[in-house]
RNA sequence: GGGUUGGUAGCUCAAUGGUAGAGCAGCGCCCUUUUAAGGCGUUGGUUGAGGGUUCGAGUCCCUCCCAACCCA
């Protein structure tokens, strides 16, 4: 295929990156000094100013004698005006040698044309790197969900809308980080390679360290780490990284995510729901200018729109169930998984039954929640770093924060008893349990202080808040099975 | 892991079991303010891979690969 086809479009490409060397033009070109990048002359455009830009020539419109092209980068698009009359013949020839793909700095005076359009009138052009091969479609950019993945450069050349979905990422990021540093938290960063993956339930993966001849592990949460650094003396802490889950991949997996963690001495659980709630209206205004997030299809129609406004619903776990069978807590866990049964629940996969419920909740709540809702006090089963509460012993000082029907956050007052936090990890039931972590626990029996502490799933907070179904569109280069030959 | 849908030109997509096409891109020509520029002409295919059924397969059957969606 590579042989015959392409071949013909890369031919050309290769024979004009040629002529331009015969030329005496080097077709990958030097540094190249700019007034500002081509959409950021575009947004701060005046007429009559002298600017130099550089970027791709995504567009190319041939009048004859005089030609438009488009020159594209993250920061956006700027419109330049080619005259042959202008430029002379002997530029002129060498435009002949680019295409559509090649990055090319610009030299010239702004001005706008009759249609309105802001443009820069050329003077001169300098090829900065010969393109090789062909772009995608010029309309239509990449549909192919494949190349998408596989090929991100691609997308993010051809598929502005998915430019803006990365962008607005980084964007949450760093007001995310800037909203904690202006609360006095400081980003620390702890080992991404543990001899314990502690800290959450799940499958790690695996690797060797040769030198001290031990496996290590992918750590699945920071949790542990950032608790050690708790009782060494940091009160405000957080960290914004990756986690590793050697899991299954969905619309709503990827096996290495990015997660914040961050820990408050002395606060609880309360306290750190409202530090989330500021958080998220914080980020959502900044980068969305709303607080009203409209999640659309293909077609552009609102499918359903998500209300940040404050304040938050806080609900029981208890109460929540009670709201769907009001008297489950009165039922023998026979009759409850009966229940499931008669309302098409399955729950054959739940080993216990603190599992069960969890269960419905996950499908009748949570699934159902598009706006906030924290979910406070769970059942001590399903989080063993958390303080019991004082008044109820099965239930623990918790919120588990639920936008979009998901799990958005979890927030705890942090247990800081090492005797019960070693009884609690020892005596884990259900299908999912937390690794015995020895040195952690030693470390508790120094003193850590009674802390508030959060997480946050970034992916799916960038998810909540540009709109995308899943996962992959908001990871550059979510896994895909490796495919031969690329 | 199970189910559903899909894979055709560089890209976006067509094609009752009966000669594989279009638009864009490319190439050639025309055009000095266009913006999915326009007009005329034109190149380009092992239809994901491999088997099978048939006079004849992009299309039907089987196996495999890759992807998306749903379920676990």
């Amino acid at each position: 295929m590579e042989e015959n086809s392409q071949n013909e479009l890369l031919a050309v490409r290769r024979q004009k990156l040629e002529a331009l060397r015969a030329a005496g033009i080097d077709p990958f070109g030097q540094a190249y000094e700019t007034t500002g990048a081509p959409g950021q002359i575009r947004a701060a455009f005046a007429e009559g100013q002298k600017v130099r830009t550089a970027g791709r020539i995504t567009a190319h419109r041939n009048m004859g004698k005089s030609h438009f092209i488009d020159l594209s980068d993250s920061s956006g698009r700027m419109q330049v005006y080619l005259n042959a009359k202008e430029v002379g013949a002997e530029t002129m020839a060498v435009f002949d040698h680019l295409d559509i793909g090649d990055f090319i700095g610009v030299e010239g005076e702004t001005f706008v044309t009759k249609t309105g359009e802001p443009s820069i009138k050329a003077t001169s052009f300098t090829v900065l790197s010969k393109s090789l091969r062909p772009l995608p479609d010029k309309w239509h950019g990449v549909q192919d969900t494949e190349i998408k993945y596989r090929q991100r450069y691609l997308d993010l050349i051809s598929n502005p809308e998915s430019m803006e979905v990365f962008q607005k990422r980084i964007a949450i990021v760093r007001e995310i980080r800037r909203f904690l540093e202006d609360r006095g938290f400081i980003e620390v960063e702890t080992p991404m390679m543990q001899a314990v993956p502690g800290g959450a339930a799940a499958a790690p993966f695996k690797t060797h360290h040769n030198a001290l001849g031990v496996d290590l592990y992918l750590r699945i949460a920071p949790e542990l780490y950032l608790k050690r650094l708790l009782v060494g003396g940091f009160s405000k802490i957080f960290e914004l990284n990756r986690n590793f889950r050697n899991e299954g991949i969905s619309r709503r997996h990827n096996p290495e995510f990015t997660m914040l963690e961050a820990y408050w001495a002395c606060a609880d659980f309360e306290k750190m729901a409202e530090l989330v709630e500021e958080m998220v209206c914080h980020v959502a205004q900044t980068v969305c200018g709303t607080l009203q997030i409209e999640h659309k299809d293909a077609e552009g129609n609102v499918l359903r729109t998500i209300n940040l406004t404050r304040p938050w619903r806080r609900t029981d776990y208890a109460d929540l169930i009670k709201g769907i069978v009001p008297d489950w807590y009165e039922r023998t866990p026979e009759q409850r998984r009966a229940w499931c049964i008669e309302n098409h629940i399955d729950v054959t996969h739940c080993q216990e039954d603190f599992e069960v419920t969890q269960h419905v909740f996950e499908k009748l709540v949570e699934e159902k929640t598009m706006n906030p809702l924290f979910v406070t006090r769970c059942p001590k089963e399903l989080v063993p770093l958390a303080k019991q509460n004082a008044a109820n012993q099965s239930v623990v000082d918790v919120y588990e924060l639920v936008i979009n029907g998901q799990e958005i956050s979890p927030g705890y007052s942090e247990l800081n008893d090492p005797d019960i936090q070693r009884e609690r990890l020892e005596h884990q039931s259900g299908g999912e349990t937390q690794k015995l972590d020895e040195d952690f626990l030693t470390t508790l029996e120094y003193g850590m202080p009674p802390a508030g502490g959060i997480g946050i799933g970034i992916d799916r907070l960038v998810m909540m808040l540009t709109g995308v179904e899943s996962i992959r569109d908001v990871i550059l280069f979510p896994h895909m099975r490796p495919r031969a030959g690329t």
